[in-house]
DNA sequence: AGGTCACATGAAGGCGATCTCCGGCACGAA
DNA sequence: TTCGTGCCGGAGATCGCCTTCATGTGACCT
């Protein structure tokens, strides 16, 4: 077991920093004086910090706002400039990759095709992209904080996989983030597609400024995967595989599923039963837009598939708030977006929450604001995260 | 929201403090050199520490060890009679208290009749079971870290329920906490029964210097709960609500529960299913003594309570296992040793995992080694763990 | 006997937050 | 117009805690 460690100076600078950057973000433009009000520092704490973030063009300042007495206010606020980031995101027929600022707005975006992905033939199209990104768009090279990649599955540091063979084959022990780390030059984190999400959310989108919410990743591949932020950060559990929900059972009799039980979850909610029930046999050769169009147009076979995937979903919402008691679930993945719609407008009603007078300031349920893009979104948004985020772990004196 | 906050000199050092005493009470006795290796913290702080806390008595200094070679090894470990704690239990028709020391052995123990207990009532008795226990055994007063207590439902600062009515009538909105530390003048902490639990196996019993695990509460009342603990903290939802599992879904189209859903986990599992299925009417008015026995002797009625229990139970340990990855889980509870005995023979086989190749430290499930005392035990383990336990808030300067 | 290793501790230094003082700005009252 | 007040931001001294350096101690090894 690893130890708690302690803490000294440098620690508690690095951590105030964070503080402080979360707290422009999240809150807008502050001036110095709402910062240090906010993060409990003192005026002249937060003033040298945001010198200091100034000069390294983290922060810039607006023009000064006169108020009804007293020396004008300098609202400071994220500079989108001041920092970049790529995000990558590979399928089973196509790798992405997109070079987005700081405040997550997209800069550049690449695609390119690639016939079943094992780690030999993705790693130089992932490095391919990577520096086309950077070509792409005119920006200081310096500002580039790092390179995330998005992939189902579950990973370690360096992106070692942590999942049986079969449902990576040939990316089993393949250390993911190490290997393009070598070829990019550049720092590389490699998350779960429903973790990078989450962290795209909760940066960029619908789940800012949270301090607990579990993301529900629909999978285009099939297979239903959670991303949990509790209590200000990210959970991944002891062994990386926090949120792999897409194997609970939801019916005790019912289908039987790959995995040996009988009734997961996937069995009911993924497209890939979605297409199942639609007749569609070769989901697997057609293109995700030809795929989009089959869903948009609908049919008794996509109902026949929501009837019996309702019910599942919706009790595993109550399950995951009776669990884990989120501010909100977001609903998200890289399925179709007509498909997440009709899923959502079916979803009402819900399960009674276990405290129902309370009010609630945020809804049970929202939906991801980044759709299909979520999750290399996410991806992008993970080396800004773990530059900016305050975390428990930076507190801590690195051991050993 | 409430933003995170900055951090200063101060609170490092109430965290390096906490750091040295858990580093010492998981791994027992232990030299400043060895401490300062597992801290990560200079040899120089680390002895400052270790000066500050061995006059406050939390630490004692053994027998110096000769070594092969250098100078003799002084190990500190945790002094039992540094500090002292009392718990409080309140149950359907008894009050008990115990006061422990610093290593959680009981020095006092004190267990009263009450009546339908509402807090009208409830309060003085308490209050006189604190103030015995401090007469009935002798000990240096300012020691009392404070007092800690484990109750059903949900719990706020302060004590204040959130759960509704009807599971706790006449505590609704009562702030016990803040009454009960105005009668007895030391610190008082009010915990869920379940986190009480989880927090007496992390302090002091088999989950002792876990990073991650759940506990599975089975509430002698009727009820299941789950206490978290992630990632080296307690983990309690963003209103107090998290593992509140008692009601999530194990057979969708199941017996109806009091909740208005169909299929709950209370609903199988719990004690008083089982008093159903053995044809005890009467179970409230039995004593937990003549209810033991009646289980301790089986029949054909636990039997069949245990037929249909053991699979909703399994799917309930699958799920957790799922969604939270932790190291373990531990199982345990208010209920008679018996009847958990005989769940805990019937759990095998548990559903495969999800990598079941992964060589683990620690088994997937463990039994809490409290029995039935596990809950008043978690409660006097609360008030030491909120003053030793490393947290990131203690890193954090109060804000407002 | 001297060298070396491991542990412990005192003194000086470094670092970052804090305290104190000060100036700038704008409004309101005299 | 002048002064007082409330608010904001900056400069330098100070403080608290960790770190580094130097020294001491005890025991084994050559």
């Amino acid at each position: 077991m690893k130890a708690i460690s302690g803490t000294n100076l440098e620690q508690a600078k690095s951590h105030n920093r964070r503080v402080v950057i979360e707290a422009v973000r999240t809150h807008g433009p502050l001036s110095r004086a709402a910062i240090a009000r906010m993060t409990a520092l003192t005026a002249q704490t937060v003033s040298n910090i945001v010198e200091e973030l100034e000069r390294s063009h983290l922060l810039v300042p607006a023009e000064a706002q006169k108020l009804a007495r007293g020396q004008p206010i300098i609202p400071y606020s994220i500079n989108p400039a001041g920092a970049y980031s790529i995000g990558l995101e590979l399928g089973r027929q196509r790798a992405s990759g997109v070079l987005t600022d700081l405040s997550g707005a997209v800069c550049a975006r690449i695609e390119r095709p690639i016939e079943h992905p094992d780690p030999q033939r993705a790693m130089p199209a992932l490095q391919a992209i990577v520096e086309d990104l950077q070509q792409a768009f005119d920006f200081d090279r310096n500002r580039l904080l790092g390179v995330g990649m998005a992939l189902p599955g579950r990973y370690a540091d360096g992106g070692i996989t942590s999942l049986s063979p079969q449902s990576l084959p040939g990316w089993q022990d393949f250390p993911v983030g190490h290997e393009l780390e070598r070829r990019v030059k550049v720092p590389v984190l490699v998350e779960n597609d429903a973790t990078a999400a989450a962290i795209g959310e909760r940066l960029h989108g619908v789940a800012r400024g949270l301090g607990s919410f579990v993301y529900l990743f629909l999978a285009g591949g099939g297979g239903i995967g959670a991303g949990m932020f509790l209590d200000g950060h990210l959970y991944k559990g002891s062994r990386n595989n926090a949120g792999e929900i897409g194997h609970i059972i939801v019916e005790p009799h019912g289908k039987l599923c790959s995995c040996g039980k009988r009734g997961c979850l996937d069995r009911y909610v993924s497209p890939t039963v979605a297409y199942e029930f639609m007749g569609i046999a070769n989901a697997e050769e057609l293109s995700p837009d030809d795929l989009d169009a089959l869903i948009a147009r609908g049919g008794e076979g996509l109902d026949a598939w929501l009837d019996q995937a309702v019910q599942p979903l919706r009790q595993t919402l109550d399950f995951l708030e009776l669990a884990f008691d989120p501010q909100t679930i977001v609903l998200g993945g890289s399925i179709s977006t007509s498909l997440m719609a009709r899923l959502a407008e079916r979803l009402e009603p819900l399960h009674v929450p276990i405290d129902p007078d309370r009010k609630r300031a945020v809804p049970r349920v929202m939906i991801g604001m980044t759709g299909k893009d979520t999750a290399i979104l996410g991806a992008a948004a993970l080396p800004i995260f773990s530059e900016t985020n305050p975390r428990f772990d930076v507190l801590q004196k690195p051991v050993g």
